[in-house]
DNA sequence: AATTGCTATTTGTCAGACTTAATGGCGGAC
DNA sequence: GTCCGCCATTAAGTCTGACAAATAGCAATT
């Protein structure tokens, strides 16, 4: 007779209850323990039996978190020898999952700057790409979510959604599918560097003017003038970001 | 009794032994299927039942294959509606192993154009980073990438190994994590658009002095003349592959 | 017509046995 | 004594088959 794992859930008052599936549940508890540093870098994983068992689960959903994780760069499983954390360089750092676990604990302030430097570095250059291929769909939509982003403000989640929009936006405006696919980590860049922002100060200043500077000349058709706005946007995001984290000033 | 596997291989003279894991197998001709066109976004995947059997695996080896396609964005698993191929945006385009699936069967055009624009964007700013905080060894590294690359040439792999070496350690330099994790996508990019560019010229163009002026750029500490060489160098080296695709000039 | 409840189908999870591959040590050969 | 190759060990990899959970679509009921 099986055992119908009729007990699931007695005890364990403290484990939260699998929000999704399983293999997800396991590959997020790991893929967050790996990148908050508590598994360093060439550690090796308890063996499949083990690990399963300390987790009760199954050893084929174990394994799915494993694949999980190796697919976005995080592990790498070899017989005999086991499993074990890849060097971070390996990591898909871009990957929209791999941002959130590293979120889950503050992550430290030098990859903040990373991630700011990565939109000084990427976004300027769609912001020209934009400005000549967007069509007028588009700019209606970017135009709809600054609107939004000005009613709501960043304080709500519906602005920092509009937020993200207007990015997203942009991006797809370049008609460039590997560029677009950096969406995704920008708009999480954007949206956890938001909270960062928000969380000390409530109103640092309004985000608006540079927003419509980069809008008002991707409409116009002028990729210089949108390039330079969007360098400025990114660099006034950052000051605050860093006002908000370092308060001497 | 086990079927014991013992007819393994017999028979089945037109299909590939499975070179590493079978799960990795499985998901390198699925997701060549998916990113190729095979399958279009929206499409619903037969049952697991039927899949496996159909590729003659378990359905163990088929789910966890599934699990790698899911964690890079092509797929999306739910109870009762199946798996279903995602729309292209939500694809993890820069995953080196996505990429690599896009270039087994020759990729569009276009997207070749994309990964240009993407360096185009990309890399400048990283050099001009890296300008000013290069390490002695990474200058060293370079400095050997370059010498080995002028030596070989990029019509050997040891050449074009070289030359992924260089823009590598330029990303490395920028100490810049989210930046360097671009370096395996961007490393894609240079390596099948050289294949594309060796194509039909034997030896087009003398890569060299570009790459040296982004190297001694960096040697020197000059930021903004790092940026300018690194402009130059992918803008000459999307001419050469242009004029390899379109022979009318 | 709208809502509710059922059912069939598909993914999800589990358990346990067996296979393959890589490693490290052991023994034999030189 | 040193080196090479073989073998035991160990961990991931694979297979099988059964059961659980979720849900889309349909039918019956109000």
């Amino acid at each position: 007779m099986r055992k119908t794992k009729d007990t699931m859930g007695d005890g364990d008052p403290g484990r939260e209850p699998h929000r999704g599936r399983i293999h997800g549940s396991i590959a997020r508890t790991l893929g967050v323990a790996i990148v908050s540093g508590q598994y360093a870098p060439g550690d090796i994983l308890n063996n499949e039996i083990d690990s399963s068992e300390q987790l009760q689960v199954s050893r084929s959903a174990y394994r799915e978190a494993i694949r999980i994780l190796a697919a976005k760069g995080l592990v790498e499983s070899r017989p005999k020898t086991g499993t074990r954390v890849t060097p971070r360089a390996r990591w898909s750092l871009l990957d929209p999952e791999v941002l959130a676990w590293l979120f889950v604990s503050e992550p430290s302030e030098e990859f903040l700057k990373g991630l700011y430097e990565l939109r000084m570095t990427v976004e300027p250059a769609p912001a020209a790409l934009a400005a000549e291929r967007r069509d007028a769909l588009q700019l209606e939509r970017m135009r709809q979510a600054l609107i939004q982003m000005q009613h709501e403000t960043l304080a709500t989640e519906a602005g920092q959604a509009a937020d993200r929009d207007f990015h997203d936006t942009v991006l797809e405006a370049t008609c460039n599918a590997p560029l677009f696919t950096l969406s995704s980590s920008i708009g999480a860049a954007v949206r956890w560097t938001t909270i960062f922002k928000q969380r000390k100060r409530e109103l640092p200043r309004d985000p608006m003017p540079e927003h419509w500077m980069v809008f008002d000349a991707i409409a116009a058709a002028r990729p210089d003038q949108a390039r330079e706005a969007m360098e400025r946007l990114v660099s006034l995001a950052l000051q605050d970001t860093r006002a908000a984290i370092d308060p001497k000033r």
